[in-house]
DNA sequence: ATTGACATGTAAGTCGTTACATGATTCG
DNA sequence: CGAATCATGTAACGACTTACATGTCAAT
C-alpha cells in the first residue's frame, strides 16, 4: 500500500473527513510535509471504502453546491494504521532539487547565484513564520494532562519543520558568504 | 524535462562516466541526496543522446564483461544545465514517511514507539558519520584556489547534509524525552 | 559452492502530476 | 466583471519501482 493511502488515515484518525477537506488539511495543515490533489484522493478514497479501512459517515447536502460526503475511520482502518506506525521505516533520500542545483555552483557566476539564494532564503523564512505561528496556536490548544492528545504529536512534528527552516536558512546564508568570498 | 536527467547531468558536468558509474555515484557520492536504479538510467541516456545532451566517450572493451559505454556532456547539454541551474526552483515537500508515524504516535504505546526512535536515531548517526568522513575528504582535496572548483560546491552540499542528520538526531532525543515524561 | 562486483538492459506495474470538466456563490 | 472558494470527479501522461534477464570473475 503506498504511503499516501496512510497519510489520508493519518488524518481520518483524528476526525471524520470528506476527500476535499483532506485535501484542504494536507496543503494547509499537513503544511508541506505532504500534498495532494483531487485527482489521487477521491479514487483512492473510494478504494479505501472498498477495503473496509473508512465508511461514509454522512452526507452533508447543500442546495447548489455538490454533496459533502464525510467519511470516517473504521475500526480495521484504524489497527492498519496503527500496525504501519509501528512498522520500521525504510531510510529516505533528502531528494532536494535546489541541493542539485547548488552542487552545479561552480558551473555559474557567483552574482547570478546569490539572488537564487537570497529567494530561497526568503521562501524559507516565510515557511519558519507560518509553523511558528501554528504551533503556537497548537500549544495554547493542548491538553496537557492528556498524554494522549493527538495534538502534542502535531507539535512535535511541527517543531521537525521549524528546525528544518531555521537550518535551511542558515545553510543560505552560509553558502552566500562563501560565495561572496571567493567572488 | 524531469530532475532526473539534471541529476544525472549533474555528474556528467563534473567527468565521462558510463551508466554504471552513475548508478554508483548516485547511491554513493551523492549520497542519500538522490538515488536512481538501471531501469530508470539506461534509458534515459540513450533518451539523452538523442537529444544531443550527451555523447559517447568510449567503449571499454572486457573480455568477459559487457562493454562499458562511457558518456561525456556535449557543449548543448551543459548549456542546458547551466540554464537549468540558474533557474527559480519550486518549493518542495519534506515527505518523510517517518514524520508521519510521528505524527500517529498519539496513538501508540509509549513504549512501542521508543524503539522505533532509537531505531532512526541510530540510522542518522551512521549517516552523519559518513558525511563527515566525506566532508574531511573533500577539504583535503579541494583546490583554494581555485574559486571554480567543483569540490567546493559538493562541500557545501554535504555540509547540509551534516547539519540535516544532527538536526533529525536532536529532535529524535527531544522526542523521546518528551514520550518518557508522559508516559 | 555461494555471494558480490561488474555491466548492460527490458517489462510490467504502480504512483503521482497536470490538465480537464462542471457549476453556483461570494468577495473585491 | 473576474477571480476565488466550495465540491466532486475523470483522462492522459509521465515518473518511478520492483522484478527480471544475462554472464564472468574474484573473494570467502
Amino acid at each position: 500500500m503506498s504511503s499516501f493511502r496512510y497519510a489520508m488515515l493519518t488524518l481520518l484518525a483524528r476526525e471524520p473527513l470528506s476527500g476535499y477537506d483532506i485535501k484542504q488539511q494536507m496543503n494547509s495543515r499537513m503544511g508541506p510535509f505532504w500534498k495532494a490533489g483531487s485527482n489521487q484522493i477521491y479514487p483512492e478514497l473510494a478504494k479505501m471504502e472498498e477495503a473496509g479501512l473508512v465508511a461514509l459517515h454522512e452526507i452533508e447536502h447543500n442546495e447548489y453546491r455538490p454533496a459533502r460526503k464525510v467519511y470516517r475511520i473504521t475500526e480495521s482502518g484504524k489497527e492498519e494504521l496503527i500496525r504501519w506506525t509501528m512498522e520500521p521505516t525504510e531510510p529516505e533520500t533528502i531528494k532536494d532539487e535546489f541541493l542539485l542545483k547548488a552542487y552545479n555552483s561552480w558551473l555559474i557566476d557567483f552574482e547570478k547565484m546569490i539572488p537564487r539564494l537570497e529567494e530561497k532564503k526568503k521562501e524559507h523564512e516565510g515557511k519558519l513564520a507560518i509553523y511558528v505561528d501554528k504551533v503556537n496556536e497548537l500549544n495554547r490548544i493542548v491538553d496537557p494532562s492528556n498524554p494522549r492528545d493527538p495534538i502534542a504529536s502535531s507539535i512535535s512534528v511541527v517543531e521537525f519543520g521549524i528546525e528544518y527552516e531555521k537550518l535551511y536558512i542558515q545553510w543560505c546564508d552560509h553558502f552566500i558568504e562563501k560565495l561572496k568570498n571567493n567572488g
